[in-house]
DNA sequence: CTCGTTGACTTTGTATACAACATGTAGCAC
DNA sequence: GTGCTACATGTTGTATACAAAGTCAACGAG
């Protein structure tokens, strides 16, 4: 009746469960819980949670159980300086790969940005932020690249729960991108690396001066 | 009695055994086979499998298995467009963290390599060539780039059994070492990047010539 | 002789049973 | 009242049982 494994669903549903922030960050992931409330026996739960962990949304410790990630501005500190030098090999493959389609495909997907920044709706400019990465990411068919910026993009987006403000949450990530885009039609791999890279340089940088800077800056009403 | 969790100890005797080629690639990872030939049961076993899956040393099909990764010449080109980004970044991040018994380790080792290559002691040149690159990403203290680079080289150490010839294995390593360790040590960031990353660029065009170049250059007696 | 089919065997995926370990609480000594 | 111990409970890690699916070989039809 059911399409695939179980063990692959029950994965599925924790991610999106994680990632959706319906089990926020210190949630702990006891086999039997997940089991009982999925419908399923302990064997496919307890695979399901080794993947997630595997995937750094979850930290096992012996014996101990599994908890969903707390992934703090110093974790987001690595996975930035990571994602600038992998963002940046992104676009130079992908320059190097852009076909017609390809670039209609970012086209649309900067207009309907600029659309969603035009008319304040955050979330699809969440959404349309990550899709831009991801169509250049999918462009560059380096499988073990892929894995890489999707695993960070995860770990990111945990991230978003404790760090409440989304690091590209900013509308000057659209100009940001349309430089990329620029950078990836014209047929130079370099320029397109520099762009890549420049833009999640910059959300470092910023990351950096709000960690270092006002320190415990959210300030209740 | 024993040590750690009994998963732990298969999954690293699974590692062991394929990363020094006693597991071919192509030999099929069956849970039972692996259990009782490690004397566990099969629980252990199959999650040991998974763990070496997801490190990308084994792939599998559903229903079908699992089966030591056969890692060709087009997966060392993703490899090592990848390792050339990361290991310039990490040449970057050690720099700024370089100590003064940083840079005597380093020196040691490549000490020590040179007396390898003038002995010719091909195991320990490849040995001490690992080592250094070890060194440096260790020093990054960036636990998920360490990660990345340590998935990477056990997948090349995988792909040394197809094509037989190490791509690290030539005395110009050395140099090239010796190079990184000069920008390490010079306080800047930017051409220790450069280096790091050259030196992985230069094996990955060696690599793009001897697959474009002569395409069946094994020959055999 | 070639190709398709059937059937037995093996393996995977899932469920469940059991021992070791960790955690938290109640009770007791001081 | 405070701190320690012992126990009770729940969870993890491991072992095993069972159904579904895949693989392979022998067999028979053409």
């Amino acid at each position: 009746m059911r399409g695939e494994a179980l063990a692959e669903q029950a994965y599925v549903a924790l991610r999106d469960a994680i990632l959706g922030h319906e089990l926020p960050p210190g949630t702990r992931l006891s086999v039997p819980d997940i089991a009982q409330r999925l419908g399923i026996s302990r064997s496919p739960a307890r695979e399901a949670i080794a993947r997630i962990a595997y995937e750094g949304l979850a930290q096992v410790g012996p014996h101990r159980g599994a908890v969903v990630s707390d992934i703090r501005a110093e974790d987001l500190l690595e996975i930035y300086s990571l994602r600038e030098v992998l963002e940046g090999l992104a676009c130079r493959l992908a320059s190097q790969r852009l076909e017609e389609p390809d670039v209609a495909r970012l086209r649309s997907i900067l207009d309907e940005h600029r659309h969603a920044v035009d008319t304040g709706d955050v979330a699809r400019h969440y959404e349309l932020d990550q899709a831009f990465h991801a169509a250049i990411r999918e462009l560059t068919r380096n499988n073990r690249l892929i894995e890489s910026l999707d695993r960070l993009q995860g770990q990111i987006r945990v991230a978003m729960y404790t760090t409440r403000r989304s690091p590209g949450g900013t509308p000057q990530a659209l100009s940001e991108h349309w430089v990329i885009f620029e950078a990836l039609t014209s047929a130079d791999p370099d320029r397109a690396e520099r762009a890549g890279r420049a833009h999640i340089s910059r959300l470092l940088r910023d990351l950096e001066h709000s960690v270092h800077g006002v320190h415990g800056k959210e300030k209740p009403p």
